[in-house]
DNA sequence: TTGACATGTAAAGCATGTTTGACGTAAAGC
DNA sequence: GCTTTACGTCAAACATGCTTTACATGTCAA
């Protein structure tokens, strides 16, 4: 499933650490979930999207959808 | 994670059987989503909300969230 | 009162998500 | 050159999500 996670965290000028440590969870989760390697668990999506102020489908990207923003 | 999946089936009256084979996941995986004995992955989320119409948001309550609807 | 259906649950097994610890590489500053 | 920081990745271990098979209960209609 495609995400906007490296943008929005790029934004912020934030590291895959930095940001980790806001979600708290590894910098490897932060990592495989930026570059595609697993989808997060729901409760970590959602944490991702409260972070952000952002809907959940604004920053995964439904794989059924058509429209890729 | 509290989630409305219950109500939204009801108003369908679909079985969990029924919700299952539109989801095209086991009657077990969506009973125990429904009772709570663990949350669907992002991808099964997306599915669900897909088929009732809804925001993953409008069916899965945010935890961390005060306002539960 | 039997049969069919709906729901809850359990065990075992496989798939996926997450952790820690480690290593390689590249870029930037001193 | 050396050090530090950022990023990608791997392996092993553990946690969670999902499957199949199975069994128990309740309800409802025939």
């Amino acid at each position: 499933m495609n995400n906007r996670l490296r943008v929005l965290r790029a934004e912020r000028a934030w590291s895959q650490q930095d940001l980790a440590e806001r979600l708290e969870v590894s910098r490897q989760s932060v990592n495989a979930i930026e570059t595609g390697r697993y989808d997060p668990s729901l409760p970590l999506a959602f944490k991702i999207a409260d972070l952000f102020g952002l809907a959940i489908e604004e920053i995964f990207l439904n794989p059924a959808k058509e429209t890729d923003q």
